[in-house]
DNA sequence: TCTTTTAACTTGTGATCACATTTTTCGCAA
DNA sequence: TTGCGAAAAATGTGATCACAAGTTAAAAGA
């Protein structure tokens, strides 16, 4: 939540104004912003505004809006009885909906993922490295303890995954998933401690992917959603 | 796409502004054209416009932008490499993520809506009472041919049972996905006529809600799903 | 008649202002 | 110290303008 976009430096001083940049400003504020809540950096509840936004991105209020009606699009914001815009609130039913979601769509994306990374061998090499790599870092912040960076990491590689599907609608579903519950996931995690995450399916998914074993993959997955959102559940204080 | 909002006579002449009305203009600017594009009033590829659409709700344009920017985070709308923004174009590819994300979603979501009816007699009565009406209403639509009127009904009827599961989460996903093919979908049926429509499983889904059989119930909507699928997968000229 | 160039118009995006509410802050009294 | 109420600050939403880039239409040349 603190970093910048490059403040076009015509801005500033002439209201010169316009495209511009090579990217539009209100997507950099949407990815920025998506990536903090989906690593949980953000706690439920917490406030948002347009303007405080618009200060922090040194950018004017219209690409803070956008970006935050995007997310609140996608159910990651929500808009209060009183107009007022705050980071998603968890509850009981909505963790049920999420995990009911979750396992009715990532086993099928990682399917497809799979489906396409054997077609091309390369590309399975990546992945498969790519996985290794974030699954070691991943242990490494689970023995740390360091909550921070399970959740960035854990995330990562899930993605890391579901992007080899090149599947965007169903990215996006999950996607739209993970921005709902991450910032919940993440106190619950700040509260439990990282011991309680030792056991994940991880191994068995990159196995299931270096097997080309579709079944195995999608029931690994399928098992890591089961048993991270009860590791949620059973916190029965995460509510409120 | 011709419906008029509400224009607040302050707007015309005094520069009057602020919240002035009882619910939001983009929300309605949103909603009307969240149900065109589910029932199909507007056809795949078709520009849209700022501009063109706060002319025709007769608001500014922050508000046409909005709802353009919200019904574009969840995939109804694209915004082209020019910065054009049209109705989203079906693919094969996205075709078949729709089916299975919509197999994997619209069971479980049925699922949760017979769960609660069950518990809410009064309200399992007017779900069936208000499946039996639009269903009636969708044969006599089947047998005129006329597909504007199907795809409204048919749409009514989902959503309808849907809806009666009070599970935004799962909601918002399935809607998300009706936004991406309902466009498209109309296009097909209107090309093959809705001779093609006459054995859905409505009548099965009615009387799985009716007898209480979850089981029933997910098979046949999923069944329902798989079977309209396939008939727009079978039209090869229908992707472009 | 067909191609090419140019001018007019349209469009998305950003900035800024206005207004009605809501939220917070602060001083005063009990 | 604790309530309470009024002033002050902040907030979402709508309107409007500016600018650059894209699209379309027209005009000019072959």
């Amino acid at each position: 939540m603190s970093s910048r976009v490059k403040s076009t430096p015509e801005n500033s001083a002439a209201p010169v104004k316009g495209g511009g940049a090579d990217k539009a400003m209100h997507e950099q504020v949407y990815s920025t912003l998506r990536e903090a809540l989906i690593a949980g950096q953000l706690a439920p509840g917490r406030a948002l505004s347009v303007r405080r936004l618009a200060a922090e991105f040194e950018v004017s209020t219209m690409p803070a809006r956008e970006a935050i009606r995007r997310l609140a699009a996608v159910g990651a914001l929500d808009f209060t009885d009183t107009r007022r815009v705050t980071v998603s609130q968890m509850t009981e039913a909505k963790l049920r909906e999420i995990k009911e979601a979750r396992v009715a769509l990532e086993p099928v994306l990682s399917g497809f993922a799979l489906e396409r990374v054997e077609a091309l061998p390369r590309e399975k090499g990546r992945l498969v490295k790519s996985l290794e790599k974030i699954d070691k870092n991943l242990d490494l912040a689970i023995r740390r303890g360091d909550v921070m960076a399970y959740s960035q990491l854990n995330s990562e590689f899930h993605f890391a995954l579901y992007r080899a599907a090149n599947a965007n609608v169903l990215l996006n579903l999950v996607e739209s998933l993970w921005l709902q519950f991450g910032p919940f996931m993440r106190v619950v995690i700040g509260r439990l401690g990282t011991s309680c995450l030792e056991d994940d399916q991880h191994k068995e998914i990159i196995e299931a992917v270096v097997e080309g074993d579709s079944a195995k993959l999608q029931a690994a997955v399928k098992a890591d959603i089961v048993h991270g959102m009860q590791t949620i559940e059973l916190d029965d204080n995460a509510v409120d």
